[in-house]
This record gives C-alpha cells, structure tokens and sequence, in this order.
DNA sequence: TTTT
DNA sequence: TTTT
C-alpha cells in the first residue's frame, strides 16, 4: 500500500552518523516541528512534534557533514513501526520508564537553512543531487 | 512549521462515532497499511502499519455512515503526539504492559473503496465534499 | 528546492512501454483523477484533471506489465516543466490548436486495483518493491 | 478521488490581494522552485519550474500582509484544470504566441522566510492559525 | 519573476 | 534536544 510523511522542522542536536557491518553510512538526527493553534477553550496551544530520522547512503554523508543542531530541514519519507506490533516501538528509558518516538526513514532530506555554516550557498551545493538516468532521451 | 501524513490502507474494523460535550461528532477508526520489501539480507521483508484515525466534524458521519472493516481509504492528516514529550503518548495496556500508538488527526478521508456497500457510486456520492467559496468570481 | 505531487486516479487507456537508445524501459500513461465540490453559486461542479506519467526503470516493466486501462493508481512524482518557461510545454495539437498538459515523472507508482486481472492478489504480487538496502543491520 | 501537491520555494514578485464581488480576499503570487539533478549525459542541470498560486480568506490576507517578492513559502494545494480540457488552461501571450502555467489553489501557505521584514518573529505571529474546534474535549 |  |  502506501505511506508518506513530510516535515519541515529544525534540527535539535548536530546529526550522528554510524556505519552498518558493510559499510553503508547512516545518519540519524532529532527534529522537532512546532504547531500553532488555538484549542476549543480559545487558548493558545503550542505543540511541539519530535521525529528522529535515519538517512541511508550518500544523502547520509551529506547530512552529517553539513547539517547541524537548528538548522531546517524538510524530511521525506516513512514511518518506522515496531515489526511485531505495528506501532510505535516501545522501548525502556534509563529511569525504566517506557519511552516510544517517531521513527522515519527518510527518502530525501532538502536543506532549507543551516546554522554554523560559513555560506548557505555552500550547503546548497552540497545537496544530494538526483542522477535521473536517461533523461535526456525521452522516446515519446 | 509543518508535518503532514498520507496514508492508503483498510480499516480494521467498523468505524466508532462519538460526540464532544458540545455536541460535534467525532469518529475513530483504525487503518493498517502493508508495504513489503527486500530486505539487506535478501529476505522478503512484509510490514504492516498500523494507525489510529480521528476525523471531525461532517467527514465524522460520512466516515462513520459508509466506512466498514476492510474499507480502503486515502487519509491526509498529521501526527498527534503526547504534549509533554512531543513523542507517540504511552499508555498502560490491559495486560499491564506499555502500548503506544500512531495518532492521526484527519483532515481529509477520501473512500477508495468500501466493503459490504452495494455499489461503489453510493460510496462516491457520500464522499464529503469540499465547499469552495468564490470558486466562480475569481478576479484575475 | 523542493516540490511533489500524489495523485490517485485511473488510467485513461492502457500503458505504452518504451526504450531510450541505451535500453532503459520507459511507460507512459495518462491518469484521470476527478474531484467533485460546491462552487461558490450553490452549484455541484465535478472536475476531472488529466496526468500524464513517465516512469522509468523497473518499475517502467511492472506498470506496463500489470496496468491497464481503468486500473487505479496512487503516483508519487514530479511535474515537469517546458525548461525554458518553467511552466508547462506547449504543444501543437493536430488541428493546429495549441495544447498543454500535466506532465509527471513518477517516483512510485502503487497499484490500486486493475482492471482485466483476475485476482487482486496478483497484481500486488507485482507491486514494485523497495530494496532497502542494509535495513537489517542498523547500528543504533 | 485526490491529488496534492506539495511546494517549496520563493515569491518571484511581490503578492498581489484582490477581492471577489462578496468580499472575500483572494491572494495570487507566483512561486520558483528550483532542483539540480545530473541528467544521463552526465550534465548538471539546473532546472526552475513556476507556480501561479491563489489563496483565499484569512490566509490570503497574511500571505498578502507578510509576503514579499523573495520570500520562501511552503505551499499545500491542488492543481487546477481547464474545466474543459483537463490540462493547464492556455492564455494568449501579449505577443500572441500560447501560453500556460501550473495553477494551484493554496489550501495551506507556511511562511519559510520573509524578505524585507524588520523580524521574523513578527512573520510567524502572523502565520495563520489554525482552531481546532473541540480539541480539548476528545470523548475517547 | 525567485533562490543558491 | 529545535525553532519562532
């Protein structure tokens, strides 16, 4: 079937990236997404949303190498479930208290700020950019 | 900021409709959504997704009028997550044991299908319609 | 930057498979999704938006294989601009007419249903899937 | 049925606000989104697709209030359709050659980043807020 | 007409 | 843990 999620948030902490036993980078980083809305009360509530994203290959050496705690990103991609359950995976936090996040796996991340970085412009051209193989020779 | 899901999958079971002290109708069902892979060992990999919908207002009792178990449905909405940790709201499970779950706020259902409904025409027909005011003195 | 669309709709008439000169299978077909809403002066107005899509590669032979006229289809993909205008290609129509037309290069496209195939099961059997390459080695 | 698109990108001019003949603001304002791929000879290209985007009521105000040419926008909408056709709707240029663009009706406008204003804190202050009737009073 |  |  099918399953998409987007989000635009910030960074809450510079991204960490670890290697599976083959090689392949992974990148994973915390994103937090702030709502505005007025409740049925009339007040004012501002809700924060947390998602913490796993970014596989090339596009995970780019995002370690020039994303870092506050900087805006848009996030595409799939929300992880616990295998057995289908829902968020429970897990144990230190004070043994039970703990659930969202997980993503994310397709494409577009860098739309970065803070600590020298140039935005040097960011832009790191951006994992798309091979499109024949694109160029449309036989229709 | 901004996060948005969009999700195709089957009820799990009939819709329940509830209302709100003031009076507005409120429905909650529940959608599964299966995506099958392959996975780094080679193995055929079948996840199912498992999400909480809630739907406000006349898409409540549309929902709840020509929704079953086994509807196919296309959900646009976003996350809800517990207030206080911006994470997936742990709750105590029958048994005991900590559960949490992927909360959906929908803003838009649309029917892709329904079961136990005699024609599929019916089911288009009650699809909620979009009001869209203006539409027809646009002044550009 | 960023941009993305998602259609569900039903293919006009049955795909067209190509190759570019270097052999990569590329289908094209066009997508009918149709909305139906309440103008501004009270009356029911049902539109009907025409896609038409390319997808490459892989899953350029599923679609060709499993799709048919009639069948419905989720697309997830891009809208491809005249590269000189950055809006939509103008062609001329065989009665010397100018057209236009939504252009699409899919990233996914997941089958809904299909027309002229014996059992559902098969065509999801054919769904193109993802290999998620070291999905069982995170190191986290 | 359903379609969405999804935009990021910046105001190519300043946004412009009219009224339809009842009064109800509509706000029109182009949009650029740019995407660098490597195309299958191996070339960077560079490529700007146009958006002429409507939004209506409140938020057609606040786009027009804090909007300016440059500013970056996330934009949630549909495409619209020649009613007739299907397809974009061709206009005659002034110099009388055809015509056409990729028009979206706004369901939802995110303001990225705004040129020309003294704060951005002011900008999302201004950002239009959703209420969420019956939030606080879930009967589950 | 934007942005990098 | 972010951002406004």
């Amino acid at each position: 079937m099918y399953h998409k999620i987007i989000i635009v948030g910030n960074l809450g902490r510079d991204p960490e990236m670890r290697f599976t036993p083959n090689g392949q980078p992974v990148t994973s980083f915390s994103v937090a997404s702030n709502r505005r809305y007025t409740g049925a009360d009339g007040q004012m509530v501002n809700e924060t949303i947390w998602f913490r994203v796993t970014v596989w290959g090339k596009q995970a050496e780019s995002c370690n190498q020039y994303l870092r705690q506050g900087s805006r990103v848009l996030v595409e991609g799939t929300l992880i479930p616990d295998t057995s359950t289908g829902s968020p995976r429970i897990f144990q936090r230190r004070d043994g208290t039970a703990g659930a996040s969202f997980e993503v796996r994310a397709q494409t991340v577009k860098f739309l700020s970065a803070r600590g970085e020298t140039a935005e412009g040097a960011m832009l051209e790191a951006e994992p950019q798309e091979t499109i193989e024949g694109e160029d020779e449309i036989p229709f």
